[in-house]
RNA sequence: GGGCGAUUGGUGUAGUCUGGAUAUCAUAUCGGCCUUCUAAGCCGAUGACAUGGGUUCAAAUCCUGUAUCGCCCA
């Protein structure tokens, strides 16, 4: 609980100095309480021992002695087992809970605006997404979200592969496919059939060569091509986002094409540091410190034998830019921990280069695999990787039959937008509520159970609370002014969850780790319903305690659906 | 061979950065609660830090050895 260690501190500070304590000594032992059952805030005095040849005990309650007459208004304090504890009073509580309650933004305040640009999603022209872009594109949109919440300018970058030898092949195949009726095309199979083509027509893997030299000299007919197929696979990735409620659209493309003028820069700016080292016909750099397997020096690849460049290339000049003519100061790499050491390797060369110096923070913000109940890959390289559409639909439709059977009278039009809701809501949290460095298992009964750390549970809640309100035909709209004051220990407990919401918000985003927030708005959901069945709300005589109920509920439900919002996720007000 | 990551009740997980009290939550199992605002819920019981050393008043957390699994190394 930041907020009230942030008031208690100037109290103990007073005390320390009473003591002769350095801040030094005590300042980093305060810490929330791990038991909650003894308090909010702890301070362990044990280390002090030493110092004041005492024991901690005895300490602790010199310091509960001394303090708990000036923290009254605050906090009560007690000690134990060389702990001292404060626990935040009702009347602090409530005072919390009523600023959080009139602030639009949840107590959540916005840092120093920064620039910061996000890489994420990233799929390939002329193929389907599949399951091995999902996590990329959902845990980097719910870095996007949280980001821009806490007042940031977020750059979403999206490099989809639209650029590099297998263009040949593809233009060509696609001139094909024109010739017989274009909008047969189907993303399934298209790049399978001109790899089979490429394989096999000696013909064709001609042409398709050729190819690649006009579309690397911009000739306009082959470019021309080249864009259309580029616009096919983009009504697709769009309709993706779209079902999958992601930020991404069109302004956020950053393909490798547009990078592709700057890469003879790149060997330029990496040559006149005297980096660049021709090895085996490339032009490669050799970072220190990494070697391969035969303890020979490992080389990042700069320009292939055959002239054709790299991704490290183009990840450098997308470094260039982003920070001479971006002016970004911090670089996010949603991508699979596979790529940690391209990732190491393509930093460290950047640095030396003087692309970015001490003052820019770029992470590799990293993720583990999806896999199936064997433990084996979902994602297959060929062709039949699991289609991210394919996944999305079947999830809806699961959705679809379970809200059916629960709610058999509901309109059909109300139950598809909310199947929607519940069913990528599923698939999101699932991915989103656990760290992000794990693998998981991709297992549809658990992710769409209404029981356990589920986005149905969550929703759940909130679609309970609206439910009051329709209940009652009662309006949300004035109860974020009403001063909250709290009687019961169910109410407390609710609200100490909701005054949590900033803190695990700054959590997340400090680890670039949403599931803190997931984790957070489970607590929260659980919170509520313990306070829903022990708390009436409607059926109650008093005026007063129903308005104050009332209040919490709503703020509740604000707090439920800004924090899966920023997940990602809908949060319906019926289910 | 080297690098990176993981290992917590039967199962899935939080906590590890920044050491602190009886280790979080869920699921499964067992028991209780619907003539009261959505039982898709709530209450209770059972059950876990891979392993050996080390540092410390204090280790799931820090250091180190080992094991197992996953990923990466033109």
């Amino acid at each position: 609980m930041r907020e009230l260690r942030n008031e208690i501190i100037p109290l103990i500070s007073e005390t320390m100095s009473k003591l002769d304590i350095d801040e030094n000594q005590w300042l980093n032992l305060i810490g929330n309480a791990t038991d909650l059952s003894h308090g909010d805030i702890a301070l362990p005095c044990h280390s002090l021992s030493r110092i004041l040849r005492k024991s901690p005990n005895d300490i602790a309650d010199e310091i509960t002695l001394d303090l708990s007459l000036r923290a009254s208004n605050i906090a009560h304090v007690s000690s134990i087992n060389g702990f001292v504890n404060f626990k935040a009073n009702s009347s602090w509580l409530s005072n919390q809970l009523s600023l959080i309650n009139s602030d639009p933004n949840l107590g959540v305040k916005s840092e120093n605006r920064k620039i910061i640009v996000i890489d994420y999603s990233s799929p390939n022209v002329a193929k389907m997404m599949h399951v091995g872009h999902l996590r990329s594109t959902v845990i980097g949109d719910s870095l996007a979200r949280m980001l821009e919440f806490k007042g940031h300018d977020v750059r979403r970058e999206n490099h989809i592969g639209d650029w590099g030898t297998p263009f040949g092949m593809l233009i060509e195949h696609f001139i094909e496919c024109e010739q017989v009726d274009v909008d047969e095309i189907d993303l399934n199979t298209f790049y399978k059939h001109a790899r089979n083509k490429f394989d096999s027509d000696v013909d064709f893997a001609s042409r398709s060569r050729e190819r690649v030299v006009k579309l690397q000299s911009r000739e306009d007919e082959t470019i021309e091509l080249w864009q259309q197929l580029v616009n096919y696979s983009l009504i697709h990735f769009n309709q993706v986002y779209e079902q999958l409620g992601v930020l991404l659209n069109d302004n956020d493309l950053a393909g490798e094409s547009s990078y592709e003028e700057l890469l003879p820069d790149v060997v330029e700016r990496l040559r006149n540091k005297d980096m660049i080292v021709e090895s085996k016909g490339a032009l490669v750099v050799f970072p220190d410190g990494w070697v391969n397997r035969d303890d020979e020096p490992l080389p990042l690849i700069i320009r292939k034998g055959d002239g054709g460049y790299n991704y490290a290339t183009s990840d450098l000049a997308c470094i260039i830019n982003r920070v001479d003519t971006i002016g970004s100061t911090e670089f996010l790499y949603v991508v699979g921990a596979e790529q940690s050491q391209h990732f190491d390797m393509v930093f460290q060369v950047a640095r030396d280069a003087g692309f970015m110096d001490e003052s820019i923070k770029a992470v590799h913000v990293t993720f583990g695999l999806v896999l199936r109940p064997d433990g084996k890959k979902l994602a297959s390289r060929e062709g039949k990787a699991i289609t991210l559409k394919n996944l999305l639909d079947e999830s809806v439709s699961r959705a679809k039959k379970l809200i059916q059977e629960k709610n058999p009278n509901m309109h059909e039009s109300e139950i598809d937008e909310i199947s929607s809701m519940i069913g990528i809501g599923a698939v999101k949290y699932a991915d989103l509520s656990i760290d992000r460095n794990k693998n998981y298992i991709f297992d549809w009964d658990k992710m769409l159970s209404f029981d356990g750390n589920t986005a149905p549970y969550l929703q759940y809640a909130h679609a309970r609370i609206n439910s009051i309100f329709r209940k009652a035909s009662i309006s949300k709209e004035n109860f974020d002014s009403i001063e909250i004051s709290l009687i019961n220990d169910h109410e407390e407990s609710l609200s100490r969850a909701i005054i949590g919401f900033s803190e695990s918000l700054d959590e997340a985003i400090g680890n670039y780790a949403p599931h803190r927030l997931a984790v957070y708005l489970h607590k929260l959901a659980q919170e509520f319903g313990s306070f829903y069945e022990n708390c009436p709300v409607l059926l109650n005589d008093d005026e007063l305690t129903m308005n104050r109920r009332l209040a919490l509920c709503n703020l509740t439900a604000r707090t439920l659906s800004t924090g899966l919002n920023l997940l990602g996720i809908d949060a319906p007000e019926r289910m």
